[in-house]
DNA sequence: ATTCTAAATAAGAATCATTCTAAATAAAAT
DNA sequence: ATTTTATTTAGAATGATTCTTATTTAGAAT
């Protein structure tokens, strides 16, 4: 399973004419292991150093660029100051869109394709070729709202 | 017309118990001289030293971040490594999207309400409280598109 | 197999955006 | 008028990211 996806990711590495050097290989593992999560540059480079002690931040940072050009991973930013790595699903056509609570920062993730009738539209309308899109929401999650009511209760009480 | 925006900011803020500083009307101000740009910390800076050369990039960025609570502003992030603000229309239920050309760097802004649907449905499937949502495009723009057409017929020719 | 060349890496310095700190000022409350 | 509190300035500090230089590596050409 993670090898068939490494598989197609050395091949388009090897389309435009770069190698799957093996920290590179070591950086797409990390991300695969790591799917749910949206790792930062520096969350991947400590992940990496248990099996590459040698790799540098440096080497990180230039291995999450390169595939983020090829559209392998997302770059996604919630705020916080650090970009953070999304490995985007094996189908191209599916986004996640995120939930992030602006109480305690937790995201959920959601998967749809409600988007696409829009980008259809933009195409026509704007004469813009749509190759991705990011969209995010913020708001309360569902346990930070109940815990709202609680201190609620609390404070009439 | 700006008066009128700024009374509003203004009763805004005093309801939170924060005061309109010279500092932070000015910074209003040059925000809402430049609402159709994606103005960065720094460029609000630059703006700001023309009519008040004493005013420190720390408090630029403090009244941003206050702004930005108060909802006057939004924060956006376009990929290069600096954070912009957006001064949200005064109907707080209208958002503005983003078209980004990944070739040249332009940002288009489109107004849409299409998303309505979409957050009523997350409130009721994940219990989340949407305050506020962000939709870009990545994609390449009209301009380009044609450019690269004409490349090709060169390359032809 | 050896040599050559271009790509990739490590290490750490440098840069850039942003935040923090301490001292000074201004405004509001007493 | 005095005290308290919020706000600002200036510059130092931080943290993420990029750059630089010397070194290593992989593959191509010999």
């Amino acid at each position: 399973m993670i090898d068939e996806q490494l598989e197609t990711i050395n091949r388009q590495l090897r389309t435009k004419g770069y190698k799957l050097t093996p920290q590179r290989e070591a950086t797409v593992r990390v991300l695969l292991e790591h799917e749910k999560d949206h790792l930062s540059a520096e969350d991947v480079y400590m992940l990496l150093k248990r099996s590459n002690p040698d790799i540098g931040l440096a080497t990180v940072y230039r291995s999450l660029e390169l595939l983020s050009e090829l559209h392998v991973v997302e770059k996604v930013n919630f705020g916080d100051g650090a970009t953070r790595y999304d490995l985007r699903s094996s189908d191209q056509a599916h986004h996640h869109h995120h939930l992030i609570c602006t109480e305690c920062g937790t995201v959920e993730e959601i998967k749809d394709d409600w988007l696409l009738p829009m980008e259809n539209r933009i195409e026509k309308e704007f004469g813009f070729k749509v190759l991705d899109h990011r969209l995010d929401f913020q708001g309360i999650c569902q346990v930070c709202k109940s815990k709202a009511k609680d201190n609620d209760h609390k404070a009439v009480s």
